[in-house]
DNA sequence: GTGAAAGCGCTAACAT
DNA sequence: ATGTTAGCGCTTTCAC
């Protein structure tokens, strides 16, 4: 593997010269630019970004926690921060977590031991003072809602987006409403909780159904939904995937949807459009490429992108 | 920041004795250990795994190029790597390429430049002679039919798999049927040409339906299949999201599935069985893991993973 | 314009 | 057991 100093003795200059060749800065005379690129390829000169990365003490890497990859959520998310770092010249360090809090902190280290420039939290288990912690390390963003002026976040308004489901179907004569939640304990949970109880009053606890992240999910939860003495009639999903599963197993246990039951999904993925069902549109694409241009801003920043209720036959 | 030469002088010991507490080496007398540690802690020393990286001249990092990370067949492809990934001790690096070869190339010289000890391609555009090269680099592991001793590969038998389904559907009765493609040209194609030919004769060209990826492919394919004279009585579909859309877009346009046409797709993804939908199951995560076994592995290995055809309300 | 030299921070072979 | 020393390969300041 030949080396710098293996191309500066061939083309008879310094390693200096040849760095600067090789980064193309200016100042280097024509005939010497040549030999030293005459000299790299003939010895198959290779690059180790390594020796870089540790003497400029940068990456240009982004790190990137998810909990889960293969969740269409994420990885639509993902997708807008991939497109977003190709355009920048960045590459992408992606550690699935399963929420399990011991990765995420093995992903947050990643920051601190230099292998990354930033990182983008799309989710997370961990308390947020931890991750706060790290903020010294480089810059980080989080896919929620947040102030302050440690990190930097993006999110969608999940009071106002659960709002105007909940008021389009009391529009639409619904007042039994049930909704689901991918976490009980979570932000984005009380949000939901206080849209609720404004608009209906104290929540009846067993209308609330937990664990919402999957289509089997939505499967489980229709099931437990038929089985209730007071059924509500409508029920606001956590995500279009969890809204399928529910919306397909209650037809194919006998109900109508959205004759028994209305069905009001979250993304607007194209599954939704598919089985032409309501849903709230997140611009999820959209929200990872903000998420990245946050991460290699020196600025700290807090975004919120729009959602859009879109009208089909599920509710 | 401290470095391993502060902590030395502090703890009154030299940097190989830091390095060797730091990596839990044996042969460092308690007091120094101690004395080590202490220093370390007292002066918030971080590693910087860069140098780390320079030194050992590996990164314990595998790249994986995948075309797209939100399509849920690269997804839980990428999520099975993931964990094997993890349950291993190294990182990911992705690349998502959208078949664009620029970009392909671009991960390929990560392995060059040493910021990766291997390379996972699960799907690819470049020549298969132009990965070759790279293999000097490194180990590089292709999800895709292949032999010769220079790459790794973990695949499904295309032939079978698609012949599989194919002779389920002659059982059941069908002789007209039409397939669908992610592209032509490929290579999964042409096994699927052969094991229709081998049982059909002759394909009609319009029988096949070439970009068949995601949901909205289905749903304008099921449009032309309709605007077909001499529709298929049956489709084998790419995967189970083109077959979804396929489904429920006949179905939304007034025809029977499996009554006009009966529909087999793959992957066994949940959408499936949510949808009742006959499949062919093919174990993606599992092959991920494989696909991470093999690339740090030092062998070369062609690895065959089984598929199953799983019978349900669709063909 | 160009080169010398001092790092970047850690590892590991060798010596003791 | 511990230290010395020579890298790993590239960048960048400073001097000429």
């Amino acid at each position: 593997m030949a080396n710098i100093h293996d191309i500066a003795r061939v083309a008879g200059v310094s390693a200096a010269t040849v760095s600067r060749v090789l980064n193309g800065h200016p100042y280097v005379s024509d005939e010497k630019r040549q030999a030293v690129l005459d000299a790299a390829d003939q010895l198959h000169y290779e690059k180790n970004i390594n020796a870089v990365h540790l003497a400029r003490g940068k990456t240009e890497t982004i790190g990137v926690i998810l909990p889960f990859v293969s969740h269409p959520y994420f990885g639509i998310i993902l997708s807008g921060i991939a497109s977003a770092a190709e355009k920048n010249g960045y590459k992408l360090m992606i550690v699935q977590t399963n929420y399990n809090v011991m990765q995420e902190m093995d992903a947050l280290d990643m920051l601190k031991l230099k292998q990354v420039d930033g990182l983008i939290i799309t989710s997370r288990e961990c308390p947020i003072e931890l991750v706060e912690d790290y903020s010294e390390y480089g810059r980080i963003v989080l896919c929620e809602a947040l102030s302050g002026n440690l990190l930097s976040s993006v999110f969608v308004n999940q009071y106002e987006a659960f709002k105007s489901a909940l008021s389009f179907l009391k529009e639409k004569g619904k007042t039994n409403i049930g909704y689901t939640t991918l976490r009980m304990e979570g932000k984005s949970s009380s949000a939901r909780k206080k849209a609720y109880e404004e608009q209906f009053g104290e929540m009846r606890r067993h209308w609330v159904f937990d664990q919402a992240l999957t289509i089997e999910d939505g499967t489980r939860i229709a099931g437990e939904w038929a089985a209730l003495h007071d059924r509500p009639d409508a029920m606001v999903i956590t995500n279009d995937f969890v809204a399928v599963g529910f919306l397909l197993e209650c037809r194919r246990i006998g109900f109508s949807v959205p004759g028994d039951v209305s069905v009001v999904g979250f993304d607007n993925h194209p599954i939704s459009s598919a089985l032409n069902m309501t849903t709230v549109e997140l611009p999820l694409q959209q929200l990872g490429e903000i998420a990245f241009q946050q991460v290699i801003s020196v600025e700290i920043s807090h975004m919120e992108v729009p959602f859009r209720l879109i009208k089909r036959g599920s509710a």
